[in-house]
DNA sequence: TTATGTTGTTTCACTGGTGAATCATGAGCC
DNA sequence: GGCTCATGATTCACCAGTGAAACAACATAA
């Protein structure tokens, strides 16, 4: 696999060359977009080639973890969706998954009964807390070198580029 | 579709209740971690629905926008797919969607033969120099309210990032 | 030069993800 | 009640991406 280094120093080269047939590019920003896309694009294929030994894929691990995640570890489909940024039809799959594995419970619901609980059983809970761990210390080193104030900077700067394409959708001038 | 401010906050939340019954887990870097793919999985997702209208899909799109960038807009597939970050398989896909609508060209290398020589076309320079302009405002305004300062620190930060990437599959310890 | 291994690309079979249509239930209204 | 519309989930058909195998061309070494 290539390293990152290089693509992104070929990307920048890339873009300064646009720049020059289209002057009117807003350069640094292209740019920025480029970079944050790359590095998610190996950070999300990294994390994903933790778990796959395991037989999961990274959208099933996810909703599993979301459901771990919650107070009474159940959710709803259409809950899941939103929190997996998945689409329903996707989810229902995810679940299929999950439940022939017997990592989760299907039931219909009892308030609505269009709804379906889902609910991650012990052994999702004990796979877990078994796969958790071998993600750990990747996530560390990602942010080795990483001191306080430069993460959560990091941290403040990805949160104000959410804020502002949360704006750009729903429609600052709608 | 959900905002990301409440999917990020859903998202800290769980992760504070999963360190609560792992206490080992390395809270803030995963939460970095997730941050930086819910952004990034919503950038991609609103590039991508720019580009659609004009009948492609983002790999094909970057695919293209490496060749335009190219002093002498062309390449070979292997070497598209490490900028592009796609395997082989793909490659040929995207370039038989490209040669299908004459924005490339394909012919076999001359001093390798077992090379693929693809050029961009006149047409797909006219197709590059059509749909960049309408990602322009969308990715200027996803930094709005950046300062200089803020920018060239979001560059570093991810740019660090990517060097402990690198380190990291490369082997520091192999 | 022929045997051996490597590299660049493509083909094939399969997994993962999506939009449109479907179906069942719920909610509002007359 | 019956009518209409909205909502949650699933099914179906299709698009996008991948690993393994195939294939052709290069490299090398006896």
């Amino acid at each position: 696999m290539t390293r990152l280094g290089e693509r992104i120093r070929s990307m920048d080269e890339g873009i300064g060359r646009v720049n020059q047939i289209i002057p009117e590019m807003p350069a640094t920003e292209t740019r920025l977009c480029r970079l944050l896309l790359i590095v998610g694009d190996r950070l999300q294929r990294d994390l994903e080639a933790i778990v796959t030994p395991y037989r999961i894929n990274h959208s099933e691990f996810t909703t599993l973890m979301i459901l771990y995640s919650r107070p009474d570890g159940s959710s709803t489909p259409g809950e899941l969706c939103e929190l997996a940024t998945q689409g329903a039809t996707n989810m229902t799959r995810i679940a299929n998954a999950l439940l022939k594995r017997g990592l989760i419970t299907r039931q219909s619901g009892a308030t609505d009964r269009r709804q379906v609980i889902i609910r991650i059983t012990a052994a999702g809970r004990r796979f877990a807390q078994k796969v958790l761990p071998p993600m750990f210390p990747r996530i560390a080193e990602a942010f080795s070198g990483f001191n306080v104030g430069e993460r959560s900077e990091l941290r403040r700067l990805l949160g104000k580029l959410a804020a502002n394409l949360d704006d750009l959708d729903s429609g600052v001038t709608p």
